[in-house]
RNA sequence: GGGAGCCUAGCUCAACGGUAGAGCAGCGGCCUUUUAAGCCGUUGGUUCAGGGUUCGAAUCCCUGGGCUCCCA
């Protein structure tokens, strides 16, 4: 057995970590190995709770001293770690956590257990993980309990726990160490686990509806398919300049030109941006296409994603139907989502229609808003309405109703197929939750000739930093040529979604490793 | 990019110009039905860093760092 107290200097040590690893070598002296070992036959907590028998545990309370009795109480053996001891003499409890359930009660009793594990109970700290083996009980004051026969060590934390009570609540240090944040606020467990199950439910109900999921590439030549700053690498045996991709979009339009009719990606986006509330570097998305769909038809995809999240989360959280709480308000999915034209909105809000261009320019200078471009040009007036259309309209919409808003100005939207009835606004649509836009909808542009005078009309419009950022993908164009079927798009960021889903209001609360700035050491 | 607030023991927080403290955790002792167990005793600090003002600075001022929130 080595002894490992001696691989540190004390000194190098808190005064706790010293005193934890004593406590280990103390379990190890007795012959036991403090980080365990596989373990068969485990139920989670909660299952051992469930398997609770009362009929079994009352004939114990009775007759369990009499001659040739047969305990019938269901033997469980669980592990988890150790969040609450409490040790009265030849008598400890302990509460044990999984991510299943956050206070399990052990106890490991002098006469009733064997005797390493009641060693083994003097000795742990809180934090640490042990199994238990017993029978299920009830406690004087009605406490499911796991009446120990025997315990043991299956891993030592040397790290000082956070308060047993308050828990951790530093907002970095909870980013930053998730995997203390994750067992001392079970809280993060459960939105991380509800993470996962929304996706899940993702992926079967679109794969239900026929749409196949593929992966395009991440490293890029050219980071097309968005208006974002990429991340740029290196690929050392071409020597050659990458970047990490800011939206699948132009492969996954390359499968439409390739035959796929339906196809989804959900997968990480990188974006060279901003980190606050609501943005991560890098990101998580659903972006779907359907071939010989158009704007509603992904919109119709697109609510059925979100009440099956609703759906996924309302059960996970033990809500009724589909309203789910988000900050102040309650949020019903099951309600049809509102729907609003771009210009019907902007009309009814502002008291004038976007093209009087007098009123527009006097409204946008009312609200400070920027009239002038780089270098002090004037911006196009339907820019300025649209700023006018952020600002003021936008915020109108009611957060607690998902809201569609349709039918952008055309030239607002340069990418977007027009209207079939009106060239001047484009089959676009997009859905705002919670203040939130959480993503764009459209009739797919599948003439080549327009998508390229629109890319470069595009590109002629960036100012310089933006260009070299971004440039003309030819052989997208190609593709195009080569004919894609017209088609509905859609992109939604899932983090938001999970947001909403989990009732968090902020997107480091939502990704299990949010960025946080490294450590400078 | 602009503004505000915060940084004190392992954790959660007091002290706001006059001896750095509490609760939890830890350590020693007692305790076989506890539930934030209890009781007695006790260890633990470069008050983010550096500079300044002052007889005296965790506290006031300056610079830097980090975090959080609001706005762009």
């Amino acid at each position: 057995m080595s002894d490992t107290t001696t691989e540190h200097e004390p000194q190098d040590l808190h005064q706790l970590e010293v005193q934890r690893r004593a406590n280990r070598d103390a379990v190890a002296a007795m012959g036991l190995d403090p980080y365990g070992q596989r373990t068969d036959g485990l139920t989670t907590l909660a299952e051992a709770r469930a398997r609770y028998d009362e009929a079994a545990d009352r004939e114990h309370q009775e007759q369990g001293k009499q001659e040739g009795f047969t305990d019938r109480r269901p033997v469980v053996k669980v592990a988890g770690r150790i969040v609450l001891r409490r040790p009265t003499g030849k008598l400890i409890w302990l509460n044990l956590r999984d991510h299943t359930d956050e206070s399990f009660q052990v106890a490991v009793s002098k006469r009733d257990c064997d005797e390493q594990g009641f060693a083994t109970a003097e000795q742990t700290d809180l934090g640490d993980l042990v199994v238990a083996e017993g029978p299920l009980m009830r406690t004087k004051t009605g406490e499911v309990t796991c009446w120990a026969a025997s315990l043991r060590p299956a891993s030592k934390c040397l790290m000082p726990p956070p308060e047993k009570h308050a828990g951790l609540t530093d907002p970095e240090i909870r980013a930053r160490r998730r995997y203390i944040d994750m067992w001392s606020n079970p809280e993060t467990t459960r939105t991380l686990l509800l993470r996962s199950k929304i996706v899940a439910g993702i992926r079967r109900l679109l794969d239900s509806m026929g749409f196949v999921e593929v992966e395009t590439p991440m490293l890029q030549a050219q980071a097309g398919g968005a208006a974002a700053r990429p991340f740029l690498t290196h690929l050392n045996a071409l020597d050659i300049d990458l970047s990490l991709r800011i939206a699948p979009e132009l492969y996954l339009k390359r499968l439409l030109v390739g035959g796929m009719p339906k196809v989804y990606e959900i997968n990480r986006n990188f974006r060279n941006e901003g980190v606050d509330k609501r943005h991560n570097p890098e990101f998580t998305a659903i972006e779907l296409y359907e071939a010989y769909g158009d704007v509603h038809s992904v919109m119709a995809v697109t609510e059925a994603i979100v009440r099956e999240a609703a759906r996924v989360a309302a059960e996970a959280r033990g809500l009724e139907g589909l309203a789910i709480p988000f900050g102040d308000m309650v949020i019903d999915y099951a309600e049809p989502f509102e729907r609003v034209t771009y210009t019907e909105l902007f009309e009814r809000v502002m008291g004038f229609p976007m093209d009087d261009v007098t009123r527009v320019h006097a409204e946008a200078v009312r609200h400070g808003l920027q009239v002038k471009g780089k270098g002090g040009v004037p911006l196009d007036h339907l820019l300025i309405a649209n700023e006018l259309f952020e600002a003021v309209a936008e915020p109108t919409l009611n957060p607690a109703r998902p809201t569609w808003v349709m039918r952008y100005p055309a030239s607002l939207s340069p990418l977007t197929r027009p209207c079939p009835d009106d060239p001047r606004f484009a089959d676009r649509a997009d859905l705002f939750i919670a203040g939130m836009e959480v993503g764009p909808h459209y009739t797919e542009l599948n003439d080549p000739d327009i998508q390229e005078a629109k890319f470069r009309e595009q590109l002629a419009g960036l100012d310089d930093e933006e260009s070299t950022f971004r440039s003309f993908d030819q052989d997208f164009i190609d593709a195009l040529k080569v004919g894609m079927p017209p088609a509905g798009g859609m992109g939604l960021g899932i983090d938001r979604l999970i947001m909403l889903m989990a009732g968090k209001e902020t997107i480091r609360e939502v990704i299990p490793f949010p960025f946080v700035r490294p450590l400078d050491r």
